[in-house]
DNA sequence: AATATAAAACCGAACAATCGTTCATTTTTC
DNA sequence: GAAAAATGAACGATTGTTCGGTTTTATATT
């Protein structure tokens, strides 16, 4: 049987371009992959150690030379492979003329990016679950207070605003693309995924859009 | 240690009157109880037959006189616990004189009664991730052809309706509460809750009322 | 109201399986 | 040739479930 860590690449990383990996390095990843995999369509708990060292090829004790734990498996996964690092920097460039500009445009952003990889908001789920939001505190600890400067920035400059608190704005507009990523794997799993629609995108940002605007302005 | 069975007394059921209660059905109900409370501390799958079976009082092989396995304790739960049943009725009585009234009506029902026991929404998020959706898509079958002829008559009695589709309707109104139930639990449960305003049900409700109502009307 | 009796409830020990983790050893990589 | 990676067997603990025997409960009869 082929081993799957022989290649060297990466197959969740979309960031990493084809570059030769050491040994070490292109295994852990390899883990990582199949660890997520397995997660998201077993269940955290569900899935065992050797289940993972299955998947990838590896003798069960061979894990242990990467991740000390089942648990640091799961947080490198987080760590290692969450898009935001990667999304983070095209919100903050979002800057627009206006503040709705910047609203709209990072919205788009995120919600298109994290769109492509909805195995994210799944495992988010996964993760409130299994680790009452423990890493994802983390993850908010460390992206929060990048982008409160540019809520900061926008109070400041703009006149348009129905909302001026930036800690707020920020609140809302993380709960504008979290709850509409949660709603739409909602739909996606759901038995009545027929009756709702999608693409709602355009909608869905409009109403938060609404919500913090002066309303002839 | 007093066993806690002998009450004969369910705690989590509020419509259940003080009846007394054959020993096996109190029985059943305080494991359905204590497995609740630590499916929701502990998770699924963390929790034990052996913690539920302390928590009652019970020794281990008792409980499988009431329940056949773990995995029917937790539909034993959704079926016996989950207030529905009480609330159902309140909805479908709900239509009022216009479309508005009774989205309006019914959606306020839903919110604040499920609201009275955020647990449910809490379990609905760790049926989605241990069960993949199993036992909510039961549920939301048997509650869907209930209130669906209720949006039927609402739409052919009414004329100030943007949106027409019964189905389309309801599943806006499932939406609508859904949504509003699990964001209140994500602020509830988050790192970020100071930053949220809470009681934004009025609000909310009154975003998606816009959604389905003609503009002028 | 006391008794008889079958059923339901419960106990306690045991089962087989699986879990995450460790470690001395060998192999591969750099 | 030193360091990193992988092996494979073993560990102790815990898991969900089963089962024969005992006790308690509910009901019908006296």
């Amino acid at each position: 049987m082929p081993s799957a860590i022989a290649s060297g690449y990466s197959t969740n990383d979309i960031h990493m371009p084809n570059i030769k990996l050491k040994k070490g390095e292109a295994t852990r990843h390899a883990i990582e992959d199949a660890a997520m995999n397995l997660f998201l369509t077993q269940g955290y708990a569900a899935t065992s150690m050797r289940q993972i060292a299955d998947e990838v090829g590896l003798a069960l004790g061979g894990i242990y030379n990467h991740f000390s734990s089942k648990d640091e498996i799961f947080e490198g996964i987080i760590v290692d492979k969450h898009p935001y690092k990667q999304i983070l920097p095209a919100v903050l460039a979002a800057e627009g003329e206006t503040a709705e500009d910047f609203y709209k445009n990072a919205a788009h952003i995120v919600i298109s990016e994290m769109g492509k990889r909805p195995e994210f908001v799944n495992l988010m789920f996964i993760e409130m679950v299994e680790f009452k939001g423990k890493h994802g505190a983390a993850l908010l600890k460390e992206i929060a207070p990048k982008i409160l400067p540019v809520f900061e920035r926008v109070v400041k400059a703009r006149k348009n605003l129905r909302v001026t608190n930036p800690a707020l704005l920020m609140r809302s507009f993380i709960g504008l693309v979290v709850s509409y990523l949660m709603t739409e794997m909602i739909i996606s799993n759901s038995i009545v995924s027929k009756l709702m629609p999608k693409n709602t995108e355009d909608a869905y940002i409009d109403i938060f859009l609404h919500g913090i605007l002066k309303a002839s302005e």
